[in-house]
DNA sequence: ACTGTGTTCGAACGAACGTTCGAATTATCC
DNA sequence: GGATAATTCGAACGTTCGTTCGAACACAGT
C-alpha cells in the first residue's frame, strides 16, 4: 500500500529500482506498438511480472507513459543546463544544444520516440505537466536563437527556425538506423552546418 | 456483392464517391484519436453511417487507413510532378518541391497527419505498397538534391539533408496553427531560405 | 406489380481491453 | 521464529474492440 514520494535524490529504494526497471521495458514495448497499441499484458509480458502486479507500481497506463516521457524530458533539460553553463558564444551554444539533443536521441532511441510519437496520447493534468517542460526546452531555444540574431544582426523568423530545428531533429526516429548513419557527433556537426549557415547566411538583408 | 476496381479515371460511381465521403471523415478520426485510438464505432458515428454499413466498403480498419495513406501520397506525386514539368534550375526545383509539400500539408492537414503520425500502423502488403510511394517521393528530392550539388559545386551528406528537410516539414503537424502561422507560400519562402542557405552556404570547402 | 441488384442496418459474435480484489508469497526486523 | 509490512499473483470484473450475418430497404428495368 505504501507509495515513496522520493525526496531523496540518490539512494533509490527497491521499490523505485523495481519501478525504474519495469519503466524501461514499457519504454520498448510503447516504441515498437505504440501507446494505443500496447496493452497492459504485453508490459506485463515484457517486464516479467504479473498483469495486476504492474499495478503495485503504478495507478494507470496513462500514468506509466507520464512517467516515462517526464523522466525522459527532464533529464534533456536537465543535461543541457549543465553543458550551457559557462559557454557564452551563442552559435557554440546552438551547437551544444543540437548535440545534446541527438546525442541523448541515439543513446536513448525508445525513450525519445515515445516522446515525440506520443506527445499527444496523454490527457489533461498529465499532458500539461509534459507540456510545461516542453515549453521551457523550446524557450530555452528560442533564446539562444533571438542572442544569436542580435549578437550578428541576423533576421531570420524565431519561431519558425526553431520549430524546423526540432522537426530536423525529432525526425530522426523515422529514420536512423544505427548501422548505416553516423554517430551523433557527426549527425550533429552535419545538422548544425545547414541549420546554422541556413539562418546566418544572407545577414541582414531580407525580403 | 459487388466492388469496383475503378478504371476509369473520372466519372466516379455512386460507390466511388460515398466511399470518398467516408475517406474524409475517418481522416478527420483518425487524425484527432490516432489509428489505434479510433474505433470503428467513432468512424461510424463521424461518417453517420451504420457499423456494419461501413464494411460494404471496405473490408478491414487497417485497409481503410492504407486508401486514406495512398491516395494521400500518390496526389503529393502526382502534383509535385506536373509542377517540377518544364523547370531546369536545381534552385527552384527545390523551392517547388518544398512549396508542393507546405502547400498540400496546410490544405489538408489530417491528411497529412494521418499519413506523417501513422507510418508505422500498417502491416506487410499495406505497409509495402505505401512505402514505395515514399521511397519514390524520397528518391525524386535525392535527385533534385543531387542535381543541385553537382551544379553548383556542393559538398553536404545528401541522405543527411534529405532527411532533415523531410523533417522540417513534416514536423509541421505538431506545431502549425493556422491563426497565428503564415501561410504555405510564406512558411515555404523561409523554410527554403534556411535549408538552401544552410546547403549551400560554406560550398566547396567542408571539413 | 415483380425481379434483381446495390445499399444499409440491428444484433450479435468471440476476443481482447484496463482495472480490481483478496489471497498467497516474500522480505524485514525484533 | 513469529509478527508486520512489502510485494506478487490468479482469477475475475464489466466494457469495448473489430468483424460478421441475415434481413430489410431503395431503386432500377421490365
Amino acid at each position: 500500500m505504501a507509495r515513496r514520494h522520493r525526496a531523496a535524490p540518490a539512494p533509490a529504494t527497491r521499490f523505485d529500482r523495481r519501478l525504474a526497471e519495469i519503466l524501461t521495458h514499457a519504454t520498448e514495448v510503447f516504441c515498437k506498438k505504440g501507446y494505443e497499441g500496447a496493452s497492459m499484458r504485453d508490459l506485463s509480458r515484457a517486464s516479467g511480472m504479473s498483469l495486476a502486479g504492474l499495478y503495485y507500481y503504478f495507478e494507470s497506463k496513462e500514468r506509466l507513459l507520464f512517467l516515462i516521457q517526464k523522466h525522459t524530458f527532464s533529464t534533456i533539460v536537465e543535461r543541457l543546463k549543465a553543458r550551457l553553463e559557462g559557454v557564452s558564444d551563442p552559435e557554440h551554444k546552438i551547437r551544444i544544444f543540437i548535440l545534446n539533443h541527438l546525442e541523448y536521441f541515439l543513446a536513448n532511441p525508445a525513450n525519445m520516440k515515445v516522446l515525440s510519437h506520443e506527445a499527444e496520447a496523454l490527457k489533461n493534468g498529465f499532458a500539461s505537466e509534459v507540456a510545461a517542460i516542453k515549453r521551457e526546452y523550446y524557450r530555452i531555444c528560442v533564446g539562444l536563437l533571438d542572442q544569436l540574431k542580435s549578437d550578428r544582426g541576423l533576421h531570420f523568423p524565431t519561431r519558425i527556425a526553431v520549430l524546423s530545428l526540432f522537426g530536423m531533429m525529432n525526425w530522426i526516429y523515422t529514420w536512423h538506423n544505427p548501422r548505416v548513419d553516423a554517430d551523433a557527433e557527426q549527425l550533429a556537426r552535419e545538422m548544425s552546418d545547414i541549420f546554422l549557415r541556413g539562418v546566418m547566411a544572407g545577414g541582414r538583408a531580407r525580403r
